[in-house]
DNA sequence: CCGCAATGTGTACGCCGTGCACATTGCCAA
DNA sequence: TTGGCAATGTGCACGGCGTACACATTGCGG
């Protein structure tokens, strides 16, 4: 953490990413709504309009955090793929992949429900938000679309059922994802698990795919929601 | 709509409705974000602090401006099922009704996305909102699980695919309509009929139906996006 | 070593949510 | 009928917010 406050000298250093930081630190503990530029600049110890400098306006910074948040969900989604049992090219691993995927998407909006929602709210205005890349350089999307690719290739995913793809299975656990932070969907954490599990189900039987490949779902990972 | 402006008593009458309406238009058209309480009682004509004798607080009156939602999109749905081809009771008529519940639920979403955003949005703190019915008096979780139920009793979902039937199908199409509402899913208007079907289809084949009785989605419902 | 551009400060404005005292009035009890 | 009380709307005040703008400080390239 970029030292919060006190400072010699009258220039900060690296202020940019302090903001940020603190932005992602806030949202965490209050949520978006409670988020402020000013407190913000109290944290990081600058003047309220300092951030200015930096961003055109308080929507921008926003957009900084949301582009963060999807290099962490890109890289939980990439630690999760790795630890994806069976062999290479095979379709069990394939399907683990898979599962990996959407847990890891899950998991992630449950740790950090604030950071979630301003990935994908309306505080953002049009394009103003570049996706931002995991370890691997890639962004969360396009490792949807390399999995499901390479599902193909190992005949989980049938030829005529590859096309749009992306769209159901990103729709599919997206709007879990979104039911169960918002609150929409009151499942205690017990439930949390199986659910998961019907819903990745869903998706491989949505998508052509041999559903009893699924590996068992981690009811611990998604027992507690942290931010 | 209630007199904007120019009251001749004290008592406005019916302020709380008068404020829900206003809060509605004001959504509609500015977005959640810039929606302030104090411009809602300078729409209809009343003191910036006269809504605190009807809410408790701002978040308050969007719990009833999501409750309102809720009810229209319940009387979207029953509109739209009710118009579901077959013959009653029979397995066309079960997969139209799933089919149209999902398409009244997204169409929704694209019409009206302010009011979407609140309905689902972080606004509103927990049980705030009384979900708020239709015509027939029921809210849309309820009309999905009898819609869910009539299709299990027409043989259209397999016994075993029954359980969790609801957070499947709700999940995906949530999803799909959050991620179009958002901007997250660039689709062009033409893309977003095929998309849907799509998704509806996989719908169907995560719950085990039979995917190929699926009617064709209306493309021009899903043209234009409204307030 | 100097000056300029980059970066941070201070002040100001108007808007917001909200608490509180006060004004107005419909309505019920006497 | 009337008197008063509870419900409803007003006015004012406070602190916080986003943001525009002028000013201060300073690192760095010529």
């Amino acid at each position: 953490m970029t030292p919060p406050l006190e400072r010699d000298s009258y220039h900060h250093g690296d202020l940019r990413h302090a903001l940020v930081e603190a932005a992602v630190k806030l949202i965490a503990e209050r949520g978006a709504e409670g988020f402020s530029l000013r407190e913000a600049g109290r944290l990081v110890g600058v003047s309220p309009t300092a951030a200015y400098r930096h961003f055109a306006d308080k929507s921008a910074l926003l957009g900084a955090v949301a582009s963060d948040g999807f290099s962490r969900l890109a890289a939980a989604m990439e630690k999760g793929m790795a630890r994806a049992p069976g062999a290479a090219g095979g379709p069990e691993r394939a399907v683990a992949r898979m599962a990996a995927l959407g847990e890891a998407y899950v998991d992630f909006a449950l740790r950090h429900p604030s950071h979630f929602r301003i990935m994908f709210g309306p505080w953002l205005r049009e394009t103003e938000c570049v996706p931002g890349v995991g370890p691997s350089g890639k962004d969360p999307f396009q490792l949807l679309v390399e999995t499901l690719d390479e599902a193909a290739a190992a005949g989980v995913i049938p030829a005529e059922a590859r096309a749009g793809a992306e769209v159901v299975a990103w729709s599919t656990v997206h709007g879990f994802a979104a039911l169960v932070v918002d609150g929409t969907l009151p499942l205690s954490a017990r439930e949390r698990a199986a659910a998961l599990r019907r819903v990745l189900t869903g998706v491989l039987l949505a998508l052509g795919a041999d559903a009893s490949r699924l590996p068992p779902v981690e009811a611990v990972k998604f027992a507690t929601r942290c931010s």
